[in-house]
DNA sequence: TTGGCAGGGATTGTATCCAATCTTGGGTGT
DNA sequence: ACACCCAAGATTGGATACAATCCCTGCCAA
């Protein structure tokens, strides 16, 4: 709540577009993982969901297909994207390079006021993983992405912001198909000690940090199996 | 690849998506800077224009508008993007920070054969140098973004490239915007050092030449005039 | 002269309609 | 029994029709 508040300017509250609303909500559902990897997306469906036309439902998954969330193939459909693990390496290799100098960069312009935001924003992230179910859980893995989100807000460049927003999303994607543990969540110890280089001011370390984190979520992926294997999608429907 | 492409007018074999080669022509007509920014681009006339229906058209401008070449403004139409002062930092804040380690990364994968690609590009774009007339200078700026691109290609990784396409972009309307002397062609010889320091396997060397070389691109920019002016972009409309 | 207001024209937003393409199922020939 | 082919159904791609919104112009009043 008092994280989204946060956003940069570009995200005004859409009065009438109706196909933006839509994306989000299959953002949102992707992220906190209540849709599949490879879930067909009917236009029709999805039109007579939200009581729209299928011209704005097109309208949102072209949005998505571009921001990689959602591949679209000629004349079959939209699916949730299944990205290969080449595909991911080359996400966390392109947060390995941004991601660092993004926490370095927030370390200049870190005000007391976002140093509040980070911890209220860690509190829930430890009150989330004390609770227990599902709901907790996709919370706890939505709250997880929002920590990176969070620190490039503070960054202050919006550019970055949204692409980190996309990369975010599509390591959600990742998590959910090649994640090695369920408890996949990254770790709240590291965002905290981030958030402490942060208040130190000490830019080297939360770099440093940043750089570690990153590298720990990659290393619980299992990248191995299922390569090049297109049917493997159809496993994971229900 | 080269300059004058197809023409929009018949739709002999269209199997691929007519949307998005209306987005690449737009593109280029952009980054060449045939296209000023705040142009009004109207759905009918550019349907008209291309035989298509404004659909595609829609979708078109669309796509534009996620990677930030086109405003879009509700119920008013879209505009080429006129990006602010504060944006243009922005974007080039972006490109320091992604460029330099992707120069380091392409050292560590470059083949000889994309050396010789480099050699190949740095020779065209010498000889363009050299040549007279507005079409040579239009090759030439499109050529000296291309050279980032190339880099990015080395590096091997598709969602960063992609990401530096729409960098390179909306730097060349910033350059439109604000770029001071008329030969704005980001130096040749500076690209030249770079190749240079990848031949030799100097990753450092190249990535601190390429943070040099976008500083100088910026440093021909100014950023100071028209700020906080939003009728600023009116004085760029004909 | 200036400010406001209403109407006309133009442009965009959305829904619906038709064509093109893919998938599925059954039937037929070998 | 197996493989192939073709037709029906469903789904997407694109064009058109209609509705909503905005801008501009002209008129009127203070």
């Amino acid at each position: 709540m008092t994280i989204t508040d946060h956003k940069p300017a570009h995200n005004d509250r859409a009065p009438e577009d109706r196909a933006q609303i839509i994306r989000e909500h299959f953002r949102n559902a992707i992220i906190e993982r209540r849709l599949a990897p490879g879930t067909k997306l009917s236009e029709s469906e999805v039109g007579g969901l939200f009581d729209v036309s299928r011209t704005v439902v097109r309208s949102a998954l072209q949005m998505l297909a571009l921001e990689g969330l959602v591949r679209s193939e000629r004349n079959r459909g939209a699916f949730v994207a299944t990205p290969s693990p080449d595909e991911a390496r080359q996400i966390f290799s392109a947060r390995r390079l941004v991601e660092p100098g993004m926490a370095a960069a927030a370390c200049d312009r870190v005000a007391p006021a976002d140093i509040a935001a980070f911890r209220t924003h860690l509190r829930g992230e430890a009150g989330l993983m004390a609770e227990r179910g599902p709901s907790a859980r996709r919370a706890e893995i939505r709250a997880s992405g929002e920590f990176h989100l969070l620190l490039a807000s503070v960054a202050g460049n919006d550019i970055l912001y949204r692409f980190l927003e996309e990369l975010t999303a599509r390591s959600s994607l990742v998590i959910a198909l090649y994640g090695r543990s369920g408890a996949s969540s990254c770790g709240h110890d590291e965002h905290q000690g981030i958030v402490e280089a942060l208040e130190a001011g000490d830019a080297q370390r939360a770099s440093a940090l940043m750089l570690q984190h990153i590298d720990h979520i990659e290393a619980d992926l299992d990248l191995r199996l299922t390569e090049g294997l297109p049917l493997s999608e159809a496993l994971h429907l229900p």
